[in-house]
DNA sequence: TCTTCTTATGCTCGCACTGAGTATAACCCC
DNA sequence: GGGGTTATACTCAGTGCGAGCATAAGAAGA
């Protein structure tokens, strides 16, 4: 029977004041997430997993679902050894990391995801070329327009739609064409700068955006994020953090409570202005709607 | 650093006359999914599939996708060892299985998925019951009634909504009030009867069940399972086998060609009643919408 | 040939939801 | 009170969908 070393990674997210958040712990290489290794007597590895980041990071851990397991050779640096990662998205509320841990904006990590202020202009300036040469590398034919869909598809140019939840494949590709590169090193002009991250743990987070992404349309995740009681505009902006979209207030508002997903508690928080009306999550709507989500513009 | 023993699985799946079906292998266990061991020169996981496959079954593999990890303690017979297995979903028209495989149909191991003709009778006489009696053994407090919740989410009783994809969620509650025993046993009065399957490969054909379910409503996955041209009523027949619905025919028709999904060759098929014209994929979907797909009740 | 059965295809209601925008309310600060 | 700010209510047009009616085009049998 052939075995392989395995480990465990977690991407941790939260949201901070203006955009999604993970967790990481400072490497030798750059920024990692936490890791841990399968003990012989973890009964389930989600339970090895609330155990390591609890020892390393001193957070317990609410919502936990596994993302991928990563396994191709080279993905470490050492190309003999073959390094087995099962990776997790978490949830969590706590915004104060222990000492040698930080949040890490997702953002910084992922530029190009963040359309809140618009198409950022990486895309059109940088990204664009470059997966053209890369199509005209195979020439003008059939394999060349493939290429040049394939970018179209997930970067949205010449008038396709923006599709928010295909964050790995847009990572996918930009590494393809080289614009990034996986392990940290020089960054050259040809790529697109970002925080080094260890190993391919920034496709980890890649990973972890684009289910959160997807899930928030049918999953009522986002009030994991959030305190018991909000306002709606609290609940709108960090979608819109995580979704990387702004979203129209009123139809926004319209939509949760015609969804009923939220209800109101009949106290208010002052803001500013008017003081808004503070709201609760819904549990009911659980059993009322098949697929409770927020709605953003990809789910149609 | 810890090891574990690796598999991985493939849940093959294709689709018969009347149902989905997955490629099995006899094993003295009851039937068993495909199963390999990753090679230390597999350069990447899909490729040790493919590889492992091609050798065992003598298919060749089109659409893959990583599933799930299993990993828990106690997943196989021997409580000391741990098996790791990354399992596989994988579709193919292919309908000659070589030797030693069979297909064997989804909805004989999960017969509770099968709407097409109407809610299933044990749902309601087998299901609803002990799951009652699962909550009562809580007392009729808080926990009884978040179980008793759950049963009503998943199975859709007391109004709440049918949603396909939940498949493995309903498997795993099935597996917790005892309705179901995984490994092969003795059936009694009190289990659903099914064809027994080698560990815990029927949890394995769940997770996959649902995913394609899921996937059938943002991805052109259908199309996988269908010969280059076919006819709408047979794409029909193919998405609500999948599906486990039964779907309205000429809301189905306009679904999929004002989606511009598909586009006419020209050509018609003889039926028994009308001919009906023959259709083909129409890839030029992929650039035009978010997430072209088929649309079943539950993705609203 | 005429009838009946079968499948394919076209079309039309009515409802629900959505995008976009206008209007008004309720607080702050000065 | 005026102006800024945020909250909330409402409208209107377009779109998508469930449900059903109607017609077309073949096969098989009387």
């Amino acid at each position: 029977m052939s075995s392989a070393v395995v480990g465990l990674n977690a991407v941790i997210v939260s949201v901070g004041d203006t955009a999604p958040q993970v967790l990481v712990v400072s490497s030798g290489e750059g920024w990692a997430l936490p890791s841990g290794q399968l003990a012989a007597d973890d009964r389930t590895l989600d339970l090895a997993l609330r155990r390591y980041v609890r020892d390393q990071t001193a957070l317990e851990l609410g919502y936990v679902e596994q993302l991928y397991t990563f396994g191709d050779l080279g993905r470490v640096p050492d190309e003999r050894q073959r390094l087995l990662s099962v990776a997790y998205l978490a949830l969590t509320r706590a915004d104060e990391p222990s000492s040698n841990a930080r949040w890490l904006d997702c953002y910084e990590l992922l530029p190009w995801e963040d359309h809140r202020a618009g198409r950022p202009a990486v895309l059109d300036e940088l990204v664009d070329p470059a997966v053209n040469a890369w199509a005209d590398e195979v020439g003008a034919g059939e394999g060349g327009e493939a290429r040049r869909q394939r970018g179209d598809i997930v970067f949205a140019f010449h008038d396709a739609p923006w599709d928010g939840v295909r964050v790995l494949e847009r990572y996918e590709l930009l590494y393809e064409v080289g614009l990034l590169t996986e392990a940290p090193g020089p960054s050259s002009a040809t790529t697109i700068d970002s925080v080094p991250m260890r190993f391919d743990h920034r496709r980890m987070v890649a990973t972890a955006l684009g289910r959160l992404r997807g899930k928030l349309t049918y999953r009522p995740v986002v009030f994991e994020l959030l305190p018991d009681t909000f306002t709606l505009l609290q609940l709108q902006r960090l979608v819109e953090a995580l979704a990387g979209v702004a979203l129209h207030k009123q139809n926004f508002r319209r939509l949760v409570e015609r969804a009923r997903l939220v209800e109101g508690t009949g106290d208010t928080l002052q803001t500013g202005g008017r003081p808004a009306e503070l709201f609760r999550f819904r549990r009911e709507v659980l059993t009322e709607r098949p697929r409770p989500g927020v709605g953003v513009p990809w789910s149609l």
